[in-house]
DNA sequence: TCGAATCGACTACATCTGTAGTCGGAGATT
DNA sequence: AATCTCCGACTACAGATGTAGTCGATTCGA
């Protein structure tokens, strides 16, 4: 809902309270992908800025603060990809999706298996 | 090809000169969309940075610059694309689509137009 | 009980972004 | 030639972002 865009790295630490939660600072700097090698610091700093953002919501455990997106995934993702779309293909999905369906190398398999797809979509 | 990333403001810009180019600094500011109503410092400081990023050139014309668009909108779009794919559905092309379905923003005729894209890439 | 480990709060700081202002010089106008 | 106008170059400045450091308080282990 908030509107507050969420940045690239403050989504790192979306993604890992999305896969689980609640967890504290440390729980999530340990849960950090290998090409983010974040201090402590830095992940708080990102968890406050979520806060602010209302992305995230945290609740007293003691002495400290357990985390939780506020935010649902499925959101995020609608929100983001509406911007995409309505920055670059004029607001239908169509173009975008054809687009990457040209660039994709897919295989036949990944073929078949979006041919099910739309062929469910279609019932 | 440059991986510098371009902001909201020098898409806009990107646009108008990809629409239409040569172009004077003065020619870009007078297309401006209406919701975008910059000054004329404005537009030129975003110009300059697109020189920086290498996005645009421009070629001296007298005593004004005409300026170009150097990369293809084709190949930032894919990019762009691509990007947000990774960012957000594992780099995957299915999980994307399958979103979209979801969110039902295919009509019946864009689902026929994907089935036959990907009729033509499997030949 | 006393130091060590830990926590959240606050501060830091360079870069990018959005938006614009100033200024010296080259051309155009009279 | 004196002036006006327009151009690009440079400067400005607040807010967002990436990344981290410091510090006072608390709790835990010895």
């Amino acid at each position: 809902m908030s509107s507050e865009r969420i940045s690239d790295a403050e989504l790192t630490i979306m993604e890992i309270l999305w896969e689980r939660a609640p967890l504290t600072a440390t729980d999530v700097a340990a849960r950090l992908p290998d090409d983010r090698d974040w201090s402590l610091p830095t992940v708080k700093t990102l968890l406050s800025r979520l806060l602010t953002k209302a992305a995230v919501e945290h609740r007293a455990d003691g002495r400290r603060f357990l985390y939780s997106p506020l935010i649902d995934r499925e959101d995020y993702v609608s929100h983001e990809s509406k911007r995409l779309v309505d920055r670059l293909f004029g607001g239908r999905f169509m173009p975008l999706v054809a687009h990457i369906a040209e660039q994709e190398k897919l295989s036949d398999a990944d073929i078949s298996e979006i041919e099910r797809l739309l062929r469910e979509m279609k019932s």
